[in-house]
DNA sequence: GTGTGACCCCTTGCGTTACAAGGGGAAGGT
DNA sequence: ACCTTCCCCTTGTAACGCAAGGGGTCACAC
């Protein structure tokens, strides 16, 4: 599914998600770069189109913060892949982020929300 | 209502939202800086505190787009205030920007919610 | 065999922007 | 005289998404 779809286009609108989908991607598996970021692009729709040059830097800032592991592997297509993997204290840290991120969204957009005048 | 509430935290969750917000404050009638940081603060029930140095270059950049337009005025308490105001492209500005940032904060949420593996 | 494209990894440089940490000044109360 | 609230501003600094490069392997078509 490599259509050529628009891309994001606001940066500031990714800003901070990022770490939360591909920790998200990690759920259940390991996986290698490559695969999260076709899930990213799958689970989101195609409307996120994740560019190698934002997710290696990621993928390596998430391991030194011992987000996640990494280990030299074989993908399905036989080819050399490192596959990343959620540590526990990543599982944490996804869950409180998630946490957070999906209460300031909440209240974001019920300030987007208001009708009248300085309620 | 000033209380000491602990604030963001995480710029990056804030980030790109600011904007948003400021226009949103303004949608009814011209503010100055200060009366958009109190009602920033109201609406999001105070989890979000605005921080000066945050604001007030955010509002010269609104105003260099033509987003906003300001205006030295006199505030309710006989202060000196420079007083903001939506624009026609800000209005629309604030629109399509409110559209988009529902779209993808719904897209992220539906990937954050997935539960079976590889979709 | 010589593309061509999918698969897989990586880095450098740039621009944007939230925040901390400073600055100043005027009004009102104690 | 002093403090608090109200109001405005600027200069660092650090983070990070992205564009634009780099490299290498494999499968298939021509």
């Amino acid at each position: 599914m490599t259509a050529t779809i628009p891309m994001t286009q606001n940066p500031n609108l990714v800003r901070g998600t990022l770490d939360l989908l591909i920790l998200k991607s990690l759920t259940w598996e390991p996986l290698h770069g490559y695969a999260v970021s076709e899930w990213i692009e799958n689970v989101t729709d195609g409307s996120l189109l994740m560019e190698e040059g934002t997710l290696y830097p990621a993928l390596h800032r998430l391991a030194e913060k011992g987000f996640v592991e990494s280990e030299w592997g074989l993908s399905e297509n036989n080819r050399r892949a490192k596959y990343y993997s959620l540590t526990r204290e990543g599982r944490g840290y996804l869950e409180r982020e998630a946490a957070s991120w999906a209460a300031y969204t909440n209240a974001v957009a019920k300030a987007l929300a208001v009708e009248s005048p300085i309620p």
